[in-house]
DNA sequence: CAGTGAGCGAGCTTCCGCTTGACTT
């Protein structure tokens, strides 16, 4: 029997602290909220002053169990969940769902997993703010007011199984209105001079790369300007120097480690948080979940210690970065190494890889400022009024600039890259090697990246860490939006060369627009947009959810009751979903491409139940209507006649292999051969539109190759195989599928091995396929 | 799971935020 019970969140967070009490003291987990609103009638009695249903959340009755019978014979239970709003409504249901009573239960709350801080945190203990815990009844049913009731209307108006919500809807809308800017953008062209020259002095000749500040509007400018060069001299009219300095970046946020992740290790933001939950179970980083660039006292000094032992006192400054994220809630430190001393952690690459990110962001963000010397050079052009400039940059001293340097999302920048300049003087003349004006276009906004749509989300207060990552999945799933495969244009430009005094020009062309793994918005995504916006313009508004946390704030402050926030949010809202719901027209989206060359009758595209689609006919008419779906990169809004004819092809009989057909169609997961009742599907080089009989019994061939290769190994025992799979070999028991050891070959396996491993498997813990993730 | 899209219409889908796990087309 324990004295102390005391419950976290996290069991990576219980087993570190355990170690600070004594034996006294039990730690344990919640594993996050363990209750949640009822899924059925939205689990909210509207009637009965928006009374919220709560019920365990599927998976925590367990937890809940022994809780339980752990609180039942501790003396005192200590909620020690963190201190915000979640935090708060987590302690209050775990009392209510373990019937604790209030006087053998305290609150407590610490900010930094350290001995003292814990010990302090007994020492002054509270009871549970209920205030608090209001504010989070009120966002919670309003999320779910506006998701359950929004998402049903969608159903009816678009399609089934979408989703609206006050994130989710939001950043589909950042996508769309992206794109459309892009749409409309007009690029403005304009011809941008460089020029490399060089300088000599006694010893040697240095090369020196200069630019105009501004750039000519018209080619004839710019030609004319070339012209009054290529009979000029050059002259160094000024050298002014300047000192500079660089400060490091604060330590990282969930956001912000996301976004550096992706632009210098190419991770997805899931994958981000993936590695990072490793290294943070593995107690080698600080909880990766946080809005706060604060660090602690503990990690203060370490991080002084460490860089004076590595690189010098001048090198360390201690800082302490005021966290500017919106809605902020500060519960816990920054990312950072646990031990800061520790140089290198992790158990896989990408583990180390990020660990060293974490590492080198957090001990430069804890030194001292990069001191620099920028010069810029005017240079004078004999024959013309413009001057050519040049810049370089020294370091005086590299500060932080030693272990860590920020990235940025703008490649532009990188262009202007600042080297050393040589030693020169005023008036020194310059010797032209060449010039160029190429004809520049302005371009459009960006795309979003998954990482730039979290940073522009947390800018605007919407979401929060634990939700970054799925909220970017969930868009996904919905098919509201997908990671980009545009493959760009080609687009001429004009180029203009002088050298050695002689003009000419060339037509060249770069590729533009071409994006890779960015988001781009579907036909869904975009009508759904436009229908929420249409009817929902104040849900939609990139403030709702800065102006509903202000009332949170009011209810947490207890200015506000919580029902009445919601009840005066509700009325006017149903009543909007009501009215739509009666006399919003079906989205469809159609939109007339012609008329088919053969039947003379109408090609529409529009959306189906299963997405967007194409049309033969009308419904009205005698003969019905012919139905396809279109491919991935298709579009309703852009899809022509020709392209809509040619989905009308499938399926379509390419020939005969074996004696039976060798048909080729489209369906749910893209192009296909079907065979003798097998699917395969085609390869992405390959077109099915043109696809040959002898390519198709390829890709037969070597679809039963794989299939053959499929067993590693059979027994007499046909229970038990060995199998290869996606994922590598595996042993494939009734129905379930077993994990061979690392160490072992797969097919060296006897029937008993497997038996074994499959024994011991069992030991661990059950389980079960789910039909579905919850 | 692989060409569906109306018809009869049952029963289903869905939110955000807090956690981790155990899994294979």
């Amino acid at each position: 029997m324990v004295k102390n019970l005391v419950i976290v969140e996290s069991p990576a967070k219980a087993k570190t602290i355990e170690k600070f009490l004594g034996k006294d003291y039990l730690v344990k987990s919640s594993y996050g909220h363990v209750r949640d609103l009822a899924k059925k009638n939205q689990g909210v009695e509207i009637d009965n002053g928006f009374k919220p249903v709560y019920e365990i959340s599927s998976g925590k009755k367990k937890v809940i169990t022994e809780l339980k019978k752990l609180a039942k014979e501790a003396e005192t239970v200590w909620l020690a969940s963190d201190e915000d709003r979640e935090g708060e409504a987590i302690a209050w249901h775990l009392s209510e769902a373990l019937n604790l009573k209030p006087e053998k239960t305290q609150r407590i709350v610490f900010h930094e997993i350290t001995k003292t801080a814990i010990t302090e945190a007994i020492k002054n203990p509270r009871g549970i703010d209920e205030k608090l815990v209001d504010a989070q009844q009120a966002r919670r049913v309003l999320d779910r007011l506006v998701g359950f009731e929004l998402s049903p209307l969608l159903w009816r108006k678009v399609k089934p199984s979408l989703s609206a919500g006050r994130v989710q809807s939001v950043a589909v809308r950042l996508i769309v209105e992206r794109e459309q800017e892009i749409k409309a953008f007009k690029p403005d062209a304009s011809f941008k001079v460089s020029a490399l020259f060089y300088v000599e002095d006694k010893e040697r000749t240095y090369e020196i790369k200069a630019e105009l500040p501004s750039r000519f509007s018209t080619e004839e400018k710019a030609k004319t300007f070339l012209e009054q060069c290529a009979a000029s001299e050059y002259r160094i009219a000024d050298i002014e120097k300047k000192p500079g300095k660089k400060s490091p970046a604060p330590p990282f946020t969930t956001s912000t480690l996301q976004q550096e992740a992706a632009r210098k290790l190419s991770f997805s933001v899931t994958k981000t948080m993936l590695i990072a939950q490793q290294l943070y179970e593995s107690g080698n980083i600080t909880y990766m979940r946080t809005d706060s660039t604060n660090l602690s006292k503990l990690a203060l000094s370490m991080a002084k210690e460490e860089i004076t032992r590595a690189y010098g006192e001048e090198y360390s400054k201690t800082r302490q970065f005021a966290s500017k994220a919106k809605g902020a809630q500060e519960a816990h430190e920054a990312i950072r190494p646990t031990y800061l001393n520790k140089h290198a952690a992790g158990s896989s690459n990408d583990q180390r890889r990020l660990y060293d990110l974490i590492w080198k962001r957090t001990i430069a963000s804890q030194m001292s400022d990069a001191s620099l010397e920028r010069t810029t050079v005017k240079i004078d052009v004999s024959k013309a009024k413009e001057q050519f400039i040049a810049k370089g940059e020294i370091i005086k001293f590299d500060g932080f600039l030693k272990v860590y340097f920020e990235s940025r999302d703008d490649e532009e920048d990188a262009e202007e890259q600042k080297g050393v300049l040589p030693p020169l003087q005023k008036g020194q003349p310059m010797f032209l090697i060449e010039m160029e004006a190429l004809q520049r276009f302005s371009a459009p906004p960006p795309r979003y990246t998954e990482a730039s749509l979290v940073k522009k989300l947390e800018d605007l207060g919407i979401g929060r860490p634990s939700t970054y990552a799925p909220t970017i999945s969930t868009i996904q799933k919905r098919q509201y939006v997908e990671k980009g495969i545009d493959e760009g244009k080609e687009r001429p430009f004009k180029a203009w060369k002088l050298k050695q005094g002689e003009i000419s020009s060339q037509n060249r062309t770069e590729k533009t627009g071409a994006t890779k793994g960015k988001l781009i918005p579907t036909d869904i995504g975009s009508l759904v947009t436009q229908f929420l916006l249409e009817n929902f313009d104040n849900i939609m508004d990139y403030n709702f959810t800065a102006k509903v946390e202000k009332e949170f704030d009011e209810i947490a402050n207890g200015l506000t009751e919580w029902n009445r926030m919601i009840k005066t949010f509700y009325k006017p809202f149903h009543e909007r979903v009501e009215n739509s719901m009666e006399t919003s027209e079906k989205v469809k989206g159609e939109r007339l491409l012609g008329k088919d060359p053969k039947s003379g009758r109408n090609i529409y595209a529009r959306i189906g139940r299963y997405g967007p689609m194409v049309q033969i006919g009308d419904k009205e008419e005698e003969e019905k209507p012919r139905f396809a779906s279109l491919r991935k990169n298709q579009s309703i809004e852009t899809i022509t006649l020709e392209e809509a004819l040619e989905l009308f092809k499938f399926p379509r009989t390419v020939g005969t292999y074996e004696e039976e057909d060798l048909i080729v169609s489209i369906g749910r997961f893209g192009p296909y051969v079907k065979h003798k009742g097998k699917f395969v599907s085609l390869k992405k080089e390959d077109d099915p539109s043109v696809i040959t009989e002898q390519r198709a019994i390829e890709l037969v061939e070597e679809k039963r190759e794989k299939e053959r290769n499929k067993y590693i190994k059979t027994f007499d025992d046909e229970d038990i195989q060995v199998l290869n799979g996606r994922w590598g070999p595996y042993i494939a028991h009734k129905k379930k599928n077993y994990k061979i050891p690392k160490e072992t070959e797969a097919k060296d396996l006897s029937l008993e091995d497997c038996k074994k491993i499959i024994k011991e498997s069992g030991t661990k813990k059950k389980t079960t396929r789910k039909k579905k993730s919850k």
